[in-house]
DNA sequence: TATGAATGAGGGTTCATTCAT
DNA sequence: GATGAATGAACCCTCATTCAT
C-alpha cells in the first residue's frame, strides 16, 4: 500500500495479479449448505456495495461501510473480494452483463427485416433507459469509476471483449438490412454503439430540464435512424 | 489515498459553502504589485494542478504534490484555493471556457447560410478534438472527476448556465438555417450538443483501434448532418 | 490495494528502497529555529521509540503508541521516519555507535603494550555491560529485532562495515602485542569479537541466578585472556 | 502481520495461563485409533510450523498458512495448539531436546578421562553445528523468536530447568577431570555453556566471510580448551 | 472431532487541512 | 502574505481466534 498502495503495493500488500470477484470453485455436494451461505453472503456484499457506491461514490465508499451495510464483517468481505477494486469490478461486470443482454435482444429484434429500424432502436433505448433508471445512482457511480485509471482492468477487458463481438454482430446487421445505407459498417456500428451508450447516460443522469424525456428519447432515435437509413428518395 | 470525505474536517464555523477559485476582490492601487505576484502564483498552481491531475488522476493527486510542482508552499495553495475540489473546479471552468469558445466560433460560422452544415460541423469537431488532444490526460482526468458527486458544483452550475445560453443560440441557429429540417429545435440543440461532447471525448480517449480517426470523425459529422438536414428530395 | 494509487502499494506496504532515518539536509541560517524544533522532535520520537520497543518489543510497538509517547502526532513521526523499520534502524545505529565507541576505546587502551591484556579486556567488558545496563530492555528488544529477517538492512550494513574495520584493527592489535600468542589473528579477532558481544548480552539479560555478576565477568575475562595469551612458561 | 498482542482477545474466563503443546492426556483403549490420528496430525502441524517459521519468520508466519501447509484446518490446529506461541514453544522444546541430547553425549564422552578435552569439545561443537545446519532457517527463526518477550515462557522454563541439571553435570565433569584447572566450576560451566551455544549460532548464521568454517571451529575449540585446561607447565 | 467460514480489533500509513512562525 | 511542519481522522487490509455445522 500495499501499503496500501497503489496498484502495486509492495504493496504493498495487495498484489497486482490478484484475480477479482467471488471465487466460483466447484464443490462437493457435501458443501452445499456452506455454498448456499456463501452465495447469500456474496450477494449481500455485492448489494451493499452497490448501495454504498451509489450513495457515496467509489472514493467515498469504504470497505468497512460496505461490510456493515451487508451485515457482515470486513474480514468476510475480504474473504470474497480481495480488495475494494474487485467489488467495483463485480458490479461493473454485472452491469455490463445486463447491458449486453439488452443489446443482444435488440440485435435479434433488428435482425428481423420486418422490424422497422425506428422501432428496434426505440426499443433498445427504452430498455437501456429502464436499466439505468432501475438504479440511477449506482450507474452514475459506476460510470464515474470506470474512468479512473485502471479500475479493475479485468472487468474492462471482459467488457471490451464482449463489446467487440457485439460490434461485429451489429456491423453484420447493418450490412444485412436493406434499409441501411451502405458505408463503412464497422465504423458506423462503433458510432452507433457509443452514441447509444453515451446519450442513454445523459438522458438518465443529466437530462436537460424543461424537455420531456419522451421527446428527447424520440430525438435520439431520430439521430440514429437518420444516420443509418438509406436516403429516402422521392 | 484518502477518499474525498464528504464531511472531512469539522467545518469551520460559518463556512457553509465556501466559494471556489482564486479570489477576485477589488483592491487598492497600492496592492498592484502583490496583485501581480498573486496572479503568477495562481497561474503556477493551476498549471501544476493540471499536470498532476493529468498524471495521477484526481484521487491520486495530493495538494502537497501540486504545491510542490508549482514551486509554492501548501499554505499558499490553500490561500487561493480553499480546498482540493476548487482546484478541480478552476480547471474545469477553464476547460469549459475553451470549449465554449470553440462552440461560439462554430455558431458564428454556421450562422452564415453560405457555410455548408457539413463543413461547419466538421470544423467544430476538429477544433474540439484539437482541444482535447492538446492535453488528453488532463481532459480525461477532468471527465472522470466531474462525474464524482458534488465535484465543485460551482463550476458545474456556471457551465450549465453558459451552456444554456449557448443552447438557445444553437436552437436559433437551427431555426434560421434553411437546410435544417423543422422540428423541436430546442431538443435538437440539446441532442446535438451532447452528441458532440460525448463523441469527441470518445474519439480522443477511447477510439476503437483499427479504425482511422479521420474516418470516424467523418462518421460523426455524418451522424450530425443527417440528423439535422432536411430530407434531400430527388 | 487499495485506492486508486498509481504507484501502488504494496507496497506492499512500505517499499524496500526507502531510505531511513531523519533527514539531515543542509539548511539556511533562516531555518535555525525550525531546525531546532525538528531536532527536538526527532529526539523525542527516538526516545519514545526506545521506550516503547523496550516495553513491548518491536512487534508489539505501534507507530501510534510511539507518536503518542513522544507527544507528537503520527503524521509528524512519518515526516521524519518513513516507516516503522526506520525507527528501529535509527535506534540500532545509535546503539552500534555507542558499542563501537567503547570498542575503539578498548582498542586504544590495549594498543599500549603497558596495559595488561587482562585489564584492557576487563575494562572493555565492564564498559559494554554498563552500556547494556543503561537500558537493558531496549538492548534486549534491539537484539531480538535484528534477528528478524531484513529489519533495516541499512543499519545492518553500516554496522557490518564499521565492524569490519574494527576487526582488522583488533587483528593488528593482536599481532602487535607480545603477550598474544601467534596464530590466525584474523580468525582470533572474529572469535574475540563475537564472544565479547554474545557473552555481554548474556550477562545482562540472562545471567544465571546464584552466581555473582562480578565473578562471571571475571570468568569471561579469563576466557578471553587465556584464549589470547602466549602460554605462560615456567 | 499483526503484532503479538500481549492481550489479544479478551481472555476466555479462567484461562489465565493456557498450557502449551499437544495435550498428552491419558486415554481409554477405545480411543487408540483417534490417538493415532492425533499423533499424525500434531506431527504434521509441527512440521508445517517448522517450515513456515523457517520461511517467513515467527512474525510472518500465520496460523492459517501453517494449517494449510499441514493439510489440516485451522480449527484442528487450534485444537492441539491453543495459540500461535504454543507452536513456537513446541518447536523450541523439540530443538532444545536435540541440543541437550548432543550435550549429554558430549558430557558422557568427556566423562571418560581418556578423552582429550580438545577432542570432546570438538566433537560437541561439530555435532551442534550439524544440528543447526540441518535446518539453519528454522534455528535462526527460533533464535529470533526466543528473544521476543514472553514467547512461551513455558518452553523457556522447561529448558532452563533441564539446562540447570546439565550445568551441574558439566560442573561435576570439570571437577572430575584432572586436565581442567581448578576454579569456580559452576561459573565455568555456565560460561562454557553459553559460549558454546552462542558461538555455534554465530558460526552457522553469521559466519564472517573469508574465513574457513573449519578454521573458525578450531578457534572456538581453542577458546574453550584454553579456558578450561590447567596451565601447561614446562 | 474436524472443518473453514466468519469475526473484528488493530496495524501501518496517507493526506487534506491548519497555524505558528 | 508565505511557509511548511504539524495534525489526526480515516483508510484498506491482516490474521489470531472462534464457533456453527
Amino acid at each position: 500500500m500495499s501499503s496500501p498502495k497503489l496498484t502495486p503495493r509492495p504493496l504493498a500488500a495487495g498484489s497486482a495479479a490478484r484475480v477479482c470477484g467471488p471465487p466460483t470453485k466447484p464443490l462437493s455436494a457435501r458443501k452445499r449448505p456452506r455454498q448456499l451461505r456463501s452465495k447469500q453472503m456474496v450477494a449481500a456484499i455485492v448489494q451493499a456495495a452497490a448501495e454504498i457506491f451509489a450513495e457515496l461514490g467509489y472514493a467515498g465508499a469504504t470497505t468497512n461501510k460496505i461490510a456493515q451495510r451487508a451485515g457482515v464483517s470486513v474480514g468476510s468481505l475480504y474473504q470474497y473480494f480481495p480488495n475494494k477494486d474487485c467489488l467495483l469490478a463485480t458490479l461493473l461486470e454485472q452491469h455490463h452483463g445486463e447491458v449486453h443482454a439488452v443489446i443482444d435482444a435488440a440485435i435479434d429484434t433488428l435482425s428481423d427485416p420486418a422490424t422497422p429500424l425506428h422501432d428496434g432502436l426505440h426499443q433498445l433505448l427504452s430498455d437501456l433507459l429502464a436499466l439505468h433508471r432501475a438504479n440511477p445512482a449506482l450507474t452514475k457511480a459506476l460510470s464515474a469509476a470506470v474512468l479512473r485509471e485502471s479500475p479493475a482492468g479485468n472487468a474492462a477487458e471482459k467488457d471490451a471483449h464482449h463489446g467487440a463481438s457485439q460490434a461485429s454482430r451489429v456491423s453484420a446487421l447493418l450490412t444485412g438490412r436493406a434499409d441501411v445505407r451502405s458505408g463503412d459498417h464497422t465504423a458506423m456500428a462503433a458510432v452507433l454503439g457509443q452514441t447509444t451508450a453515451q446519450l442513454t447516460r445523459w438522458l438518465v443522469h443529466d437530462a436537460p430540464p424543461g424537455l420531456s424525456q419522451d421527446a428527447l428519447l424520440e430525438e435520439v432515435v431520430q439521430l440514429l435512424v437518420r444516420y443509418l437509413r438509406t436516403e429516402p428518395t422521392s
